[in-house]
DNA sequence: GCTGCCTAGTCAATGATATGACTACTCCTA
DNA sequence: TAGGAGTAGTCATATCATTGACTAGGCAGC
């Protein structure tokens, strides 16, 4: 029921269409929440018939026409009901661990690999945040950001991306290598 | 379509019944892989039709019977094909990072509110999982365990599960604090 | 002139998840 | 002696999410 709430709030920084919106749940915002362009095509239409937000129609020339839309004011106001509704905490659901918690009754070597790949993808999405980090905060250093800057969610978000990137690398190189160590035959 | 890999990942050690089973998905694998018990009963169904787990009947006196689970040669067959398929990555899902992304444009109180309660389930959490890895490891030190145990799989899981919850608070705990120092006057 | 990619959006079908209620029996406590 | 908690499992249903295919025009490269 947090898809509808993860639109609105990723329409709080402008005016965006279905497709734009697609390219941010695909970048920034799948940090922590992702969703396929039909999911989101889907929510705004409902959203836009709840009157949470408006939309309006902009012709263009050489490419298809598009919907822009907007939050509205009872927009506003379901996310200020949402943000004070308890939230329960929700961990993590990864095909990878199942196959490591397995990993004793199983041949070792795919999940090894499957470890050293993910340890090189988490890598590169740490560098990925830490560019979108540099550029939310502009010429400031963080301190002075998050002491003064205007729109720190984004940014307090993205650092809560980065970090658990940064786990995830961490713990594939470590049960990678101590895998390694105790199977030195196979993979 | 791993929640069945789930499940035979969990029957690995030892025979379980389904209400066994939806302890364990609410203690140590909700970790990684949460479930309520009517997906497991329907799940469990669902594999011994297809002949991946063999269930036997256990008459119990004093309370309801029960059935007792085990993974079959078929099961462990279709566990390795699982291990050996390539697994996309997926991120984290969380209604508080929600909030915390629209937090700009609304009354930051409730969310402030919020985190500090995460913060300290997640330190809960953290204290969980210090305590599953003290057991699972018994009475060697962690490197020994890892170097030289039998079944180090669990314990990873439980690694990364606890790296994750230590992660969670300690962001929290930032989030609250900045939040707070920003607006002093509500909350 | 063909292929592939980008923009913009839609339809249909299946699979997974969440929610709530319900049976039935036992043990323990107030 | 009634109520609550624990064991063991089932049914129904509504919404969510995932997958794949499909329209349609424009632009760039070979």
């Amino acid at each position: 029921m947090a898809l509808r709430h993860a639109v609105l709030a990723a329409l709080l920084d402008g005016e965006y269409s279905g497709y734009q919106l697609a390219k941010i749940f695909d970048v920034s915002l799948s940090n922590f929440w992702y969703a396929v362009p039909q999911q989101l095509y889907a929510e705004l239409a409902k959203l836009e018939r709840e009157g949470l937000i408006s939309g309006r129609q902009v012709i263009q020339r050489d490419r298809p026409n598009k919907r822009l839309f907007t939050v509205t004011d009872a927009g506003l106001a379901e996310l200020a009901t949402f943000a004070a509704t308890p939230s329960k905490p929700s961990s993590i659901r990864e095909d990878l661990l199942v196959m490591v918690q397995a990993v004793d009754r199983l041949d070792p070597a795919p999940v090894i690999a499957q470890l050293e790949e993910r340890a090189v993808t988490a890598a590169a999405k740490v560098e990925i945040f830490d560019r979108m980090l540099q550029r939310l905060r502009g010429d400031l250093d963080e301190e002075t950001f998050l002491r003064e800057g205007d729109r720190i969610g984004p940014y307090l978000t993205c650092l809560r991306g980065r970090r658990f990137e940064q786990e995830n690398r961490d713990w594939c190189d470590q049960a990678a290598a101590l895998l390694r160590a105790r199977a030195p035959l196979s993979g």
